[in-house]
RNA sequence: GCGGACGUGGCGGAAUGGUAGACGCAAGGGACUUAAAAUCCCUUGGGAGAUUUCCCGUGAGGGUUCGAGUCCCUCCGUCCGCACCA
């Protein structure tokens, strides 16, 4: 394309970007060299499910991560920026389900189709180390990680609850569960126990939220998040005393935890987990609470259904002994809120100062007393009745307490409970409690990777040897029935015992996806490599992740169970570093309006047609013209078919406005809107480089630099270095709305420069021109590559731009002689000043006190206070 | 229920505690054109005023400060996560 005919045309994207899709291809630029010399960078983004096509949020993603593997190459890194498949998870055998198609085929089809549409978005990824967590040659490393794990003493098997439908007879995750309901059989879900396989998280509760401090390129919302999920407590494990008289089998202890023993003298009652061992030998004496428990098992295991729950609870008539006064006795309740996975299963409740302990005392009127009493408040009318106080005060109403501050009380109580014993042990404890549970791994379905244990009634649990690795999945399954088909396949299970040859069975759960997504980041560095998960040399290499970027939805799980994985690999020598991703970057979601015909249905925005403005806009559908409600904006989902499809955004625009409107606008890490009017500005913008690009590449230069810049030619070359600076620290904080603005301005300037020009100009203004051009076009190259690589070509280079390296900033021609200064009176803005650079706080006030408008104000007097802040503002005092 | 965030013109947003509204979108006016599209130029937070001026204004209310969109407290609203969705 020559300069004179780009003048004239518009730039053809979709043709320029499969022409560039592929010089790229062939040069093999974005193949990374394990052996490259260069300082490493690995950039990440969070690989796909492949559900069949890519959304927005993926293109947002990808965008992201491009630009950063873009820009870092130009600055001399050698960059790993991978790409692969969470290919196991549920969806595959939904449609399995109803679509009659296998897991297999479905995944690998929308991989394949995919890759393609990943492909025309011009990433600059290494599809040479592509992998699929579903290929036996993946999941067989996971599957000696397991065992090493397990030698590690970091697996164990233990019971857990899981929902489990009463009709289908099977296991169903949280989101099938739609109001307490299976999603398929409609039945009402239960509680059940099952043995289940997991990983001790929880051995590294206090670690994993330490090194969180370490960690100081990722979010501090994030941090806070996981360091709330692990929750770490102080507290004391503390012993009541039950009168045998009123328990089933003349028990005569309950132990609780509790992080306010402060609270002791409040305490109304006892609670248990319908599931405390307790519990279970009361109701098995007592059919009424029998009932009530399993009323509690009448419902889903996710945190926000239990605790959304109504309270209940069962008073078994067993009777506690306050720690501090025998005669002192509190009703044992069971009640649905208490869970037997966090402390002992067991509390007491000091209703005045928990809101949960207050709601039910005041369902079962077993009344409050407050005993902390707020400041200021006066503790003889202090009164607590429908909100609890859990705030600082002193302590009232408990006798040996009284007077003292809540952290006071605490301390005293657990000295005195220390010393005292019953039988040979003391009656309380201090202890350290995390809410942080252990990740149970197992699940009763078939897309997974297969657990590799084998169950001998001889010799119990054994590991499936090394080298019978990979255990793979059996490929002649059913999916007409419920349940799982790994569980009900003919053969499959059937195995010789390792040990002893005798007739075994094979575990048949899966193991959970996350699993998967812990370590695929570590594969990425070999993925070639047969005999282990890694290659110490090269993994140690290239982690930890130097930026990874992904949806803040992963802010706990998938993050934790990566560090936890980290851990547990430098632990059985897989890798040497202790956190994966030094970077963290969480972005927002891509967000679009919503429209419903009608009858309630929901129509695709490429069915719309938005008609008029403001209040009178509104939207019809586009074949018939019937009215259309537009409703909120919300996450693109097909629920509520507000999605865009990529494909056919980047047929009719190209690639790079797709990656441009990505970018722009609303910042990375909040939610944007996508909207028409965005990317068609995105595309106008490209079309105007273009031709801004055009002009450039017409006008000749001197081929030598001019030893001195006039001042046109200075403007010029000030705004390039300017946005130069600006870009690339913007890029480095990942600030892309702002790079966006600033190439804005920068074209913008360069614009009115080409603009004033008359006939052809002097030879220093045009070389200021081409330089410009060329930072240009090296400043955007990373947001919209192909348009880049046209526009290089067009300024006459016979190098791609991708492998070019990034311009230097000319520091000198970021700093002005002078500047000029606001001037505040009382805060508010009155005048300008205008100084030297390197003015002295003396001189600028003098100056300022010399202007008209502060004479002015100040009627003569001299002002109070004058403050003078170097670069930035002067305020004076009247 | 618990945890986390967010709230600035007509819209998306910018603003190390220091000129609120950069940049873009939309809108209005103009140029070019037979016309349209495209492109280019100008205007655009609200109010008052004759230009160069003043007042108000960052969800609401308080506080800290010479100075608050930014920090602190209370409240209101919206969104996200909650351990078997990925």
């Amino acid at each position: 394309m020559t300069a004179d005919s780009s003048k004239n045309e518009r730039y053809n994207a979709r043709e320029a970007e499969i022409r560039w899709q592929k010089a790229w291809s062939e040069q093999g630029i974005f193949a990374t060299k394990n052996d490259d010399p260069r300082p490493k960078y690995y950039v990440l983004e969070m690989f796909p499910y492949p559900s069949g096509r890519i959304h927005m949020g993926h293109v947002r993603n990808y965008t992201m991560g491009d630009v950063v593997a873009r820009f870092k190459r130009a600055m001399g890194n050698a960059v790993l920026h991978p790409m692969g498949w969470d290919a196991f998870g549920m969806p595959a055998e939904n449609a399995a389900i109803d679509r009659k198609v296998h897991p297999k085929a479905w995944t690998y089809d929308n991989i394949a189709a995919m890759k393609k549409q990943l492909q025309s978005m011009g990433l600059s990824l290494d599809w040479a180390r592509e992998i699929a967590t579903c290929d036996p040659a993946y999941y067989k490393h996971q599957q000696k990680m397991f065992l090493d794990f397990l030698k590690a003493g970091l697996v164990e098997r233990k019971q857990s609850k899981v929902n489990w439908d009463p009709v289908d007879q099977t296991v169903l995750a949280n989101e099938q569960v739609i109001d307490g309901r299976g999603w398929r059989s409609g039945a009402e879900v239960e509680q059940r126990e099952l043995t289940q396989w997991f990983f001790k998280i929880s051995d590294y509760s206090e670690d994993l939220l330490r090194a969180l401090d370490t960690l100081d390129r990722w979010p501090d919302k994030v941090r806070l998040m996981q360091k709330n999920w692990i929750g770490r407590s102080e507290g004391l494990l503390l012993r009541f005393a039950l009168d045998p008289a009123t328990t089933p089998n003349k028990e005569t202890e309950l132990e609780i935890f509790t992080t306010r023993p402060d609270t002791l003298f409040g305490a109304k009652f006892m609670a248990l987990s319908p599931d405390h061992p307790l519990a279970q030998a009361a109701a098995a004496k007592n059919p009424k609470l029998a009932a009530f428990i399993e009323q509690c098992h009448r419902m889903g295991t996710a945190q926000a259904e239990i605790d959304t729950a109504e309270k209940l609870g069962f008073d078994t008539g067993i009777k506690a002994v306050h720690p501090f006064d025998a005669n002192w006795k509190l009703p044992v309740y069971v009640a649905n809120f208490i869970l037997m996975d966090y402390g002992t299963g067991a509390i007491f409740g000091c209703p005045a100062h928990d809101q949960r302990d207050l709601d039910f005392v005041n369902k079962y009127g077993l009344g409050n007393t407050p005993v902390v009493c707020p400041p200021g408040q006066d503790p003889k009318t202090f009164v607590i009745t429908d909100v609890a106080y859990d705030g600082d005060g002193r302590m009232i109403n408990s006798r040996f307490l009284d007077g003292m501050s809540i952290e006071e009380a605490k301390e005293a109580v657990a000295k005195r409970l220390e010393k005292e014993t019953r039988g040979n042990s003391p009656v309380a404890q201090r202890q350290v409690n995390y809410r942080l549970r252990d990740w149970g791994i197992s699940r009763q379905r078939y897309w997974g990777c297969p657990i590799p244990i084998i169950h001998c009634e001889k010799c119990g649990v054994v590991p499936v040897p090394e080298k019978d690795l990979p255990v793979t999945l059996p490929e002649d399954v059913t999916f007409d029935k419920p349940g799982n088909p790994l569980d009900r396949h003919p053969t499959w299970k059937s195995v010789k015992c390792p040990k002893c040859y005798g007739p075994a069975r094979r575990e048949t759960d899966t193991m959970d996806t996350f699993v998967d997504s812990s370590w695929y980041f570590y594969r990425y560095t070999d993925p070639w490599i047969k005999t282990a998960p890694t290659d110490r040399k090269i993994v140690d290499e290239w982690l930890p992740v130097d930026q990874y970027i992904g949806g803040i939805e992963h802010a706990i799980l998938h993050l934790l169970y990566s560090r936890f994985f980290t851990r547990a690999m430098h632990k059985t020598g897989h890798a040497g570093v202790d956190e994966p991703f030094a970077g963290l970057f969480t972005q927002g979601m891509v967000v679009h309006e919503t429209y419903r015909a009608k009858n309630g249905d929901w129509i695709e925005p490429a069915n719309v047609k938005i008609e008029g403005l403001g209040d009178a806009r509104h939207a019809i559908l586009a074949s018939t013209g019937e009215p259309v409600e537009i409703g909120s904006i919300e996450k693109m989902s097909k629920s509520k078919k507000n999605t865009v499809d990529p494909d056919d955004i980047i047929a009719a625009y190209g690639a790079d406005t797709a990656r441009w409107f990505m970018l722009s606008d609303s910042p990375p890490d909040r939610d944007v809107i996508w909207t028409e009017e965005g990317v068609q500005g995105a595309w106008r913008f490209m079309q105007r480089l273009w031709r801004l690009i055009g002009e450039i590449a017409e006008i000749d230069a001197p081929k030598t630099r001019p030893a001195t810049f006039g001042e046109p030619a200075l403007v010029v070359r000030k705004a390039a270095h300017r946005a130069l600076a600006n870009v690339s620290e913007d890029i480095d904080k990942l600030r892309f709305n702002r790079c966006v603005a600033h190439i804005y301005e920068f074209a913008n300037a360069l614009s009115d420069a080409i603009g004033q020009i008359e006939s052809a100009p002097a030879g220093d203004l045009a070389w200021a021109l081409h330089e410009a051009g060329d930072i240009l076009v090296r400043l955007f190259h990373p947001m919209m590559p192909h348009l880049a690589e046209e526009c290089w070509a067009a300024l006459g280079h016979k190098t791609l731009v991708a492998t070019e390296s990034w311009p230097k900033v000319e520091p000198e021609l970021l700093v002005e002689s002078t500047i000029t200064l606001p001037v505040q009176i009382n805060g508010k803005k009155r005048a300008d000043v205008t100084i030297a650079r390197d003015a002295e706080k003396s001189d600028i006030e003098a100056a300022v006190l010399a202007l008209d408008a502060v004479k002015k104000a100040l009627e003569g007097k001299s002002p109070k206070k004058v403050i003078v802040v170097p670069g930035r503002i002067v305020n004076i005092v009247a």
